[in-house]
DNA sequence: TCTCCTGATGTCAGTGTCTGACATCACTCG
DNA sequence: CGAGTGATGTCAGACACTGACATCAGGAGA
């Protein structure tokens, strides 16, 4: 690994470097520019300075440029999870991990904001985060198995998590006053009066 | 309305009726025999006795064709939304709606089953099907809101309600032996489980 | 140094999805 | 009987994506 980066720095001669950034950067510019829709694939490599081939070989799709980084958002969420704290309701390790993305976010903010209006405006872009978040969901789920929560509670506490998450990410790419992290603790307290039965936990009632 | 339809049924002659089902029927077939991938538009649109550019005035997507069924529910699910019990837990309401569909599915257990696999095979379809439990989950939202439910409550109890039916779906799909109430029904208990911060709780925990 | 190999890129020729513009033509209505 | 309507067909084209093959600088070893 870091020999190949060593190698890599000391003779950077025959290609520019950075192609993927490069596509990704071109992309996003465009987007903006000029809408989603009317970017083909063949101008944001033309931008890049490399050929609609290329783009295909480090995206599997036009939409998932916009996409890339959400391995690493992934990579955060389950280390976080293999690292909370124990808890008594399983959806609180899912909340602490999602807790943990609050920084991550705040750096980007503007970017995910662009982001952000771009996939609102189109299916296209909103199906695949839709499944991006489902595959986020399944990986979660599998970390709480391995804490040893069983399903369907560890789908359920995992699912939960992702739909407070969509909901306070929505809520906080319009708010301006408030971290990520704050509209979480909030759904998940909102989410919590909306499950429970019983108002007002009178008795442990019988059976 | 009526009309149309009387004077409809009393010359049928111009065309073959029913376009829309025989393309559906025709999609289904060959994404049976061949799969979904190695299936082409035109395929379809030979063997129901249309062209290729008919098929797109039916259906905006190739994909589209396996997911004409999902306004039905929809309507099922909000209608019931509208009538159900009032409940001490907005998600009963919510769920209590997702019961409602245990008829129509039963009904339909092996076309469901079918479809599952299909879906289940190709990520173009999961997207489909996810971007639609999301637009289910909104029009539930917006029901809960008319009966006086605020945000985000309400959409928390769509979204928890709409993680239910996922996994509830996806063991009915599984399992020959329940209807596809009971597992909404275990999610349900199960979520409230997974949600409940107090093991026990032993005394109204002051603030 | 010569040669072989590798890996990122380019070139080319497709296939399939989806769209817009326009044509057809049985049937309806005035 | 003539104008209009609506479901369909025809055609051309843009664009996303794929497979096969070519290129060619630099690295590794003989």
């Amino acid at each position: 690994m870091s020999v190949s980066a060593i190698s890599y720095a000391r003779h950077v001669a025959r290609w520019e470097p950075n192609a993927l950034e490069r596509l990704s950067q071109a992309a996003m510019e465009l987007f903006v520019e000029r809408g989603y829709a009317r970017t083909t694939v063949e101008d944001i490599a033309e931008r890049a300075g490399l050929t609609e081939r290329t783009f295909f070989r480090y995206f599997t799709d036009k939409r998932e440029v916009l996409f890339s980084g959400s391995s690493e958002l992934e990579r955060l969420i389950i280390d976080a999870v293999a690292g909370a704290p124990a808890a008594a309701a399983p959806l609180d390790i899912v909340v602490a991990a999602l807790e943990a993305t609050d920084a991550m976010f705040a750096e980007r903010r503007a970017f995910a904001r662009r982001r952000s209006a771009l996939v609102a405006a189109h299916g296209d872009l909103q199906e695949r985060e839709l499944i991006k978040l489902a595959k986020l969901a399944a990986s979660i789920a599998t970390s709480l198995r391995k804490r040893g929560i069983a399903e369907p509670a560890a789908s359920l506490a995992a699912e939960a998590g992702i739909a407070i998450f969509k909901i306070a990410f929505e809520r906080w790419v319009g708010d301006a006053k408030h971290g990520l992290a704050h509209h979480i603790r909030a759904g998940r307290d909102a989410l919590e009066v909306v499950t429970s039965r019983a108002k007002r936990p009178r008795s442990r009632s019988g059976r």
